[in-house]
DNA sequence: GGTGGTCATTACATCGATGTAATGTGAGGC
DNA sequence: GCCTCACATTACATCGATGTAATGACCACC
């Protein structure tokens, strides 16, 4: 059986609450007790219940991560940043999946209204107007990225400011037939209109046409969804000048389906992506693409994360984070 | 302040305990009873505290997954899958990372002893004689990958097996001058070892003679070092005539240098990846690598685990996940 | 030597859910 | 009508750590 403060104690010849004093620091212990107290923890190999601690204390340690899918490398860079500045700061992360289920962000509030959780970071997708319903006693919450509401803090990157910037770029090189590639039909995601919405401010600044034949829409955001989208508009659609994807995963699958079809990038078309990921450096050719900090976005979070649980009733924040444009070989001109 | 089961017991008229079982359902609870209980807890939107249920029970319902490093894809994948098996029987799961530091095992090791995590499924990859000591009262421990020692329980894909049919399926194609990126120099991880020993094997079976200029160090098995690795060693050395990545990640890498310094695949070189992450079907060219489930890894590492949480005394139970090459365009011939 | 004050230490209660053992309630049989 | 038996329900203790309030020790000063 795993020792618990009263053994501790007992062997020390001190009280539990001595024991409980030498682990918080907080009541000050004099020297020699202290010395007897650590000494009977690491010959019994004693390690705190976080249980028994989170019960009392009600708060556990743990914050949870909400993602709509750990698998694509935008959320896996996501998850690794928070998990590695969490850590530093002394907290675990649970992981949840939203993604493929909408009724999993519900589940997922009631989770975390469990008390087992001292903070949710809320990677919302499908769900806009999600489950967050503030009032009810929920754990603070932190939103990641695009989201209509304001009902929490947020870390965003500008998509709007975003999507023009990088339009503007492909328009700069030249390229006037600029086609995005994500956009959801009828009312898609938040990010999907925004980025949409700076598409369009973009090309008003070029003075380019709107040309409604260039958007070519895709429900999910990944490379095969992306490369099957692409696959049946060339079948039916002239080729553009420039493709603007709304991810990166989308890029990759876009720049596959090209290579495939013998299509050269940046040759015949140029290929922009969104989120910088990883592999964007090391795509063939490498991807040009909306960069920005994931590490920054995992430290903002947890810093109104850890802010709101100070101050419960402050009003809402919302941290934008900075990007740039990243111009690499698949749109050189 | 959130409802306890005491302020359902008051609200429907019964005891704690009543609720209780209600919850619990191992306790019979007559019909009109349970469905005042549920009211009551309709009503007061009641979420059981799971910090003193797992005081009491001892158990959280919450295991640990420790990887190297969840930005990469392949830790992405496997992170993606268990978490999404754990979650369909019950289970939640913290994430940890172990890859920068070697001393996050231990830390690890003790928090997983701190009881709130019933369970850890680990995937060293520096540390082969690593932090996991049995005979401390440890929860049951299943390891992923390519482990020398038989301490735990594990779950692996056979890295020689799958090596050797890699080259021989390399040498099939006539190819015979077969390098292979990702050894590590001196001793290197279990993984690069065993890789390696497939890869002699075959070239024994082939009857090509080994050639030691053909084995390409890579300390880290990211793309990046993976490009700057081959880039130094085709600066002075002539190009093989395949290329034997032991991760795709690196594959990646090398099909970046590979494409920015002219040379063809698979034309001018075959290249081969080991894995099958998600990516390497969207790869230009793309890839052929070996291939096996990720979501059965997640499935026996959680069988496991659950096995062994019943019956701790029980042999070492090993798992070797199926495996096939998958040969897409970077290999043909 | 006695008293006041400081500071370390202790006993006890508490966080919320649940197992144990005891109590209460009802039906059924004689 | 009484007793038995089965079964639902209850009171209480418990898991381990820690805050509260009270106790104890020790020193300094009058």
């Amino acid at each position: 059986m795993r020792a618990t403060v009263k053994d501790v104690a007992r062997l020390a010849g001190v009280s539990p609450k001595t024991v409980s004093n030498v682990m918080n620091g907080i009541v000050p212990v004099s020297g020699p007790t202290r010395a007897k107290v650590e000494q009977a923890m690491a010959e019994l190999d004693y390690v705190p219940n976080l249980s028994a601690r989170g019960l009392r204390n009600g708060r556990s340690g743990v914050i949870a991560l909400a993602l709509p899918d750990l698998g694509t490398p935008y959320s896996a860079e996501i998850a690794h940043s928070v998990v590695e500045v969490a850590h530093e700061q002394g907290w675990s992360v649970q992981i949840e999946e939203t993604g493929s289920d909408p009724t999993r962000e519900y589940e997922l509030m009631s989770r975390a209204r469990s008390n087992l959780i001292d903070g949710l970071i809320l990677n919302p997708v499908v769900l806009d107007e999600s489950a967050v319903k503030v009032g009810v006693a929920l754990p603070p919450v932190v939103l990641l990225g695009e989201v209509s509401q304001k009902l929490a803090d947020r870390v965003w990157v500008d998509s709007v400011a975003a999507a023009r910037d990088m339009t503007l770029a492909l328009g700069r090189t030249g390229r006037r037939r600029i086609a995005v590639l994500g956009a959801a039909e009828g009312r898609g995601s938040a990010a999907a209109v925004l980025r949409t919405r700076g598409y369009h401010a973009a090309l008003k600044e070029l003075g380019i046409a709107r040309d409604d034949s260039l958007i070519i829409p895709c429900e999910k955001w990944s490379p095969d969804a992306a490369a099957k989208a692409l696959s049946a508009h060339l079948d039916s659609h002239p080729l553009p000048e420039a493709l603007f994807c709304f991810t990166d995963s989308m890029a990759i699958g876009a720049l596959s389906v090209l290579w495939k079809r013998g299509i050269r990038v940046p040759d015949d078309v140029a290929v922009a992506g969104f989120d910088d990921i990883a592999d964007a450096q090391f795509a063939v050719p490498s991807l040009t693409t909306v960069s920005f900090d994931k590490r920054q976005v995992a430290r903002e979070a947890l810093r109104l994360l850890t802010e709101r649980m100070v101050d419960r009733q402050g009003p809402q924040k919302v941290v934008a984070i900075d990007y740039r444009i990243v111009e690499r070989q698949s749109t050189s001109s």
